[in-house]
DNA sequence: ATTGTAAATCGTAATGATTATGAATTAGAA
DNA sequence: TTCTAATTCATAATCATTACGATTTACAAT
């Protein structure tokens, strides 16, 4: 997903362009790792100082609905992304140094449908943590 | 997992055998479900009013340290359940009507390593959500 | 059985993430 | 330029979880 395309869709659906918004999306542009509220909240002071937490959370949610960002819990936190491109099924690694992710195209779900005949699959969760290659070598 | 086995974990690591944890285990012996620290306080405050969140936090984590309890976290909670017996690897179906989980055998890890050759892989998280044969039957 | 002491509990307060509210401001259309 | 609904700001409320000091309790040693 690209900056572009996200105002599209806000637009599409009759959401404003402001510039808090536009600080949001800028973040998430230029990085792919998930990222917090806090994260936000803590760049986005500096530049501007009235940054509110509504703002920050009321937004977050706003894009995660209109599948702009995704969102994942990590240690009891939420966290956020650009939605993926990928039009095909697919899942991540996630580095629990740096915070990279990294596609990974293998699910194990066709296999899981069979072992639960009877059962209605509504979703599943499927990632996996560690250090990328970069991290891995670094010495703590 | 069973209570007696609970207590010689307990015992064996110095912890002394009181009222309150006796409660609470016995609350996961008689289900098969997740239980979160507020299910436990609802049912004990009844029987035991004084019961506090303290206790009940305290305990549960002493519980998980121990290996006598396993915890994930459903929509930002911390959910709690009996270990399981099974010495093999495996992985949780859960049913997000009545709770119940199932355990699937199947693991995609082995084919996920070589995807990722240079990768630390440290942990993952693999669960299906959705509904159990009781609850997909049930008109709602 | 009694006592001593570390462990556990109680009651409550603090924390941290998230959600909600009401007043003030702003984007964008008329 | 003006109007109005959307958005933001500032702050408070909520919810789960963790922490703290005083009191109580389990249990081992006497």
């Amino acid at each position: 997903m690209n900056i572009t395309r996200a105002w599209e869709i806000l637009k599409d659906n009759g959401y404003k362009k402001t510039d808090k918004r536009e600080l949001i999306l800028n973040m998430f542009e230029d990085t792919d790792k998930y990222l917090t509220a806090r994260d936000l909240l803590t760049v986005l002071k500096k530049d501007f100082p009235g940054m509110s937490f509504d703002t920050i959370y009321r937004n977050l949610s706003t894009f995660v609905d209109l599948g702009i960002l995704e969102e994942t819990e990590l240690n009891g936190e939420r966290n956020f992304r650009m939605h993926c491109e990928s039009e095909h099924h697919h899942h991540h690694f996630i580095c629990m140094e740096c915070g990279k992710v990294k596609e990974i195209s293998v699910c194990p779900m066709e296999m899981i449908q069979e072992k639960l005949p009877d059962c209605a699959i509504e979703s599943h969760k499927f990632e996996i943590y560690g250090k990328c290659q970069n991290c891995v070598h670094e010495t703590v």
